[in-house]
DNA sequence: GTTGAAATGACCTACAC
DNA sequence: GTGTAGGTCATTTCAAC
C-alpha cells in the first residue's frame, strides 16, 4: 500500500510542504531535474493519496481566535451507539481542528481553536449536553512554540 | 493590527482552505466577483499575514509515520536559560509537529509524529537527555477521527 | 472600488531520446 | 525513466469605468 518513493521523490514534497505556489520549474531546479519529470511525480503522489490536499494556513490570531485548548476527555460510555454521536459532533464542530481516540486512561483529545475562554465555555457546555461525557479537562495553550503541517521525510 | 475581513474575504478564505489549487476564475465565480478583485484581496491577505503560507498536506500513514503521541510534559525548571534550550530542541527535532506551552500543573504538551513506539522512544530519550525534565506523560494516538487546517472563519 | 483586455509566464501534453 | 517544444490556460499588470 506505502508507495515507493526515492531521494527525488522526498526533495519534491521537502519543496511542496515548504511552499506550494512555487512553479515546476523552480522546485526542478532545487532537486536537480527537470520540469516534465517533476510533473509527473507530483501528479502520481497526488494521485497515489500521498498528496492529500493543497491548502493555505491562516493565521489565527488574526482572524480573531486567539484561544487555544487542549482537552483531554475520559468517558465510561464505549458503546457504538455513544461513539457514533460523539464523533459527528466533533466533526461538525468547525472549531475541533483534531481530535484523536486514544490509548490508556485518557480516551479522547482535541484540540479546539476559539476566540477567548468564553466561546470555549460555550463550546464545552454545548458538547457535554448533546454526548454523556465522564471527565474533561481542558489545557489552555499560552504560547505556540512550534506549529508546522511539514512531516519529516528523511524515510 | 488585525485586519478588517468582509463576508467576500472570508469566502475567498474558506475557499482557499479548501483548495489552494483552484483557479482565480473558479474562486472569483464560487464567491460572486470577478478576477481582479479576487486576486487583489488575495495579495492583500498574504501582505498582511492573514494568509502565512500555501502548502500541500501529506498522508503520514503512506510515508511510514504510522504513530502519532501526545507528549505531557512538566518541568521544575523554568528558568530562562532552560527554557531556551528545550525550545531549541523542540525546534529543531522534525518529528515535533506542534509544542505549546501551557497554564496549569501541566507546563507543555508537544505533537509528536513518528514511525512507530521504537522511534518514538529514540525521540524521548534523546529528548530528556538534553534537558532536565521532571514528569513525562505519553499519549498514543490510536485513531485520527478528525484533522483539518481549516480554521472557523464565521467571525 | 469593479471590469476587461492584453502580455507574461505557468501548466500539461506529446513526442524524442 | 529524462528532456525539449508547443498549445492552452492562468496569473498579473494596466487602463478605463
Amino acid at each position: 500500500m506505502s508507495v515507493r518513493l526515492d531521494a527525488i521523490d522526498r526533495k519534491i514534497l521537502a519543496e511542496l510542504q515548504r511552499d506550494a505556489g512555487q512553479s515546476l520549474d523552480e522546485i526542478a531546479r532545487k532537486v536537480g531535474s527537470s520540469k516534465t519529470p517533476v510533473w509527473n511525480r507530483v501528479k502520481k503522489m497526488r494521485e497515489g493519496g500521498i498528496i492529500k490536499q493543497t491548502t493555505v494556513l491562516l493565521d489565527a490570531e488574526a482572524l480573531g481566535l486567539e484561544a487555544c485548548f487542549f482537552v483531554l476527555i475520559r468517558t465510561s460510555e464505549h458503546e457504538a451507539e455513544w461513539q457514533e454521536k460523539f464523533l459527528h459532533a466533533l466533526r461538525s464542530r468547525p472549531e475541533v481542528l483534531e481530535a484523536h481516540r486514544l490509548a490508556g486512561d485518557i480516551d479522547y483529545i482535541l484540540k479546539v481553536q476559539v476566540s477567548n475562554a468564553r466561546a470555549y465555555d460555550v463550546f464545552y457546555q454545548a458538547l457535554i449536553q448533546e454526548v454523556r461525557i465522564h471527565n474533561v479537562t481542558a489545557l489552555l495553550s499560552m504560547e505556540e512554540i512550534k506549529s508546522t503541517t511539514a512531516l519529516p521525510l528523511a524515510g
